[in-house]
DNA sequence: AAAGACTCCAACCGCAAATGG
DNA sequence: GCCATTTGCGGTTGGAGTCTT
């Protein structure tokens, strides 16, 4: 695949015999076969045992990021983007704290998806990626494109996420991830969350309900539950269609018709003079609903100069 | 077509925590 | 309790592939 390895001073055997670098597909046989045999743990024990010249840590990494046969390939999808984004602005960068709530994705792959992606929005914004302002305008205006992504993915499988949400428990696929816990709230408190985190105004992420890795359903943790105790099922209001009518962009990839959308009702952070306001209100949202499930970042930030 | 810039991501590193003797 | 080893985590790197000029 892509990428290759770091400080390879010798593509081959280096003096102290241990290899280095890119792993074979004989070496990815080995140690594959060996686990299978013999399960995992003991790295450099596992090491010797499969006849590889490697370091234990290497084989663990290799195991964990590439072998394991769980591991999830090919694009995040907006649930996982989503979860991700939510799960960050809550956690920081504990990766894999956020991995194991995306089952058979890896910290190393959230983890480069936040820096390739994630952060090079906030360049092009010339923003910290770590600020509060970016923060901000994640959860104003990302995170409700991914929303609105997953419902007209699922609009198109006759069957909505939200719908699926009122009873309460949600079973992920290796596919369709568990959704974020914050969708289980009125729209309204959602990107009131959204968009009030981090700001001056701010409160935590909401997360009356988390996200069970093992079970994949979504399930009540008494200790992570932190606020909007009026958060319900219930669906439908005046947010959703406020969304549903940013949603109403033309399929040719045409201005979105943002007229009369109510940033303050819907509980849009507003952003003082921010550039991301006037963008918008210029009715500069492309929307392209041909895109295959590798959201585009580009479309999320319209108001990017 | 070629060259340079950019993107992606596998695999490395260092450090800290956990575990074992 | 001490030391050595192992495991796990987060940060970083750099080469291959892709895009742009």
């Amino acid at each position: 695949m892509l990428g290759a390895r770091k400080r390879i001073c010798n593509p081959g055997e280096e003096e102290s015999g241990l290899r280095r670098g890119p792993w074979t597909l004989e070496e990815d046989t080995s140690l594959t076969h060996y686990i299978s045999r013999q399960g995992e743990g003991r790295w450099n024990m596992l090491a010797k045992g499969a006849g590889l010249k490697r370091t234990g840590k290497s084989c663990r990494l290799r195991w964990l990021n590439y072998l394991k046969p769980d591991i999830k390939r090919g694009n995040l999808t907006p649930q996982e983007q989503l979860l991700i984004l939510e799960l960050h602005s809550k956690w920081g960068n504990r990766w894999s704290k956020i991995a194991a709530h995306l089952p058979g994705r890896t910290d190393n792959e959230i983890k480069n998806y936040w820096r390739t992606k994630v952060q090079k929005e906030a360049r092009h914004l010339n923003i910290e990626a770590n600020s509060k302002r970016f923060l901000d305008a994640v959860r104003s205006y990302w995170m409700p494109r991914l929303v609105q992504k997953m419902e007209q993915a699922s609009y198109s499988s006759s069957s909505t996420i939200l719908d699926s949400l009122d009873n309460r428990e949600v079973r992920s696929t290796p596919s369709n991830p568990p959704v974020p816990n914050s969708l289980l709230c009125p729209p309204e408190s959602r990107f009131t969350h959204y968009s009030n985190l981090g700001s001056e105004n701010s409160c935590s992420v909401t997360s009356p309900y988390l996200l069970s890795t093992n079970s994949n359903t979504i399930s009540q943790q008494p200790d992570e539950i932190l606020e909007t105790p009026s958060c319900s099922p219930l669906l439908g209001d005046s947010v959703c269609n406020n969304l549903a009518r940013m949603g109403t962009c033309n399929e040719e990839g045409s201005s979105c018709d943002m007229d009369g959308f109510d940033l303050a009702s819907a509980g849009m952070g507003t952003y003082g003079n921010s550039p991301f306001e006037c963008q918008m209100a210029g009715g500069d949202w492309v929307f392209d609903s041909t895109e295959d499930t590798l959201w585009n970042m580009d479309d999320m930030w319209p108001f990017r100069a």
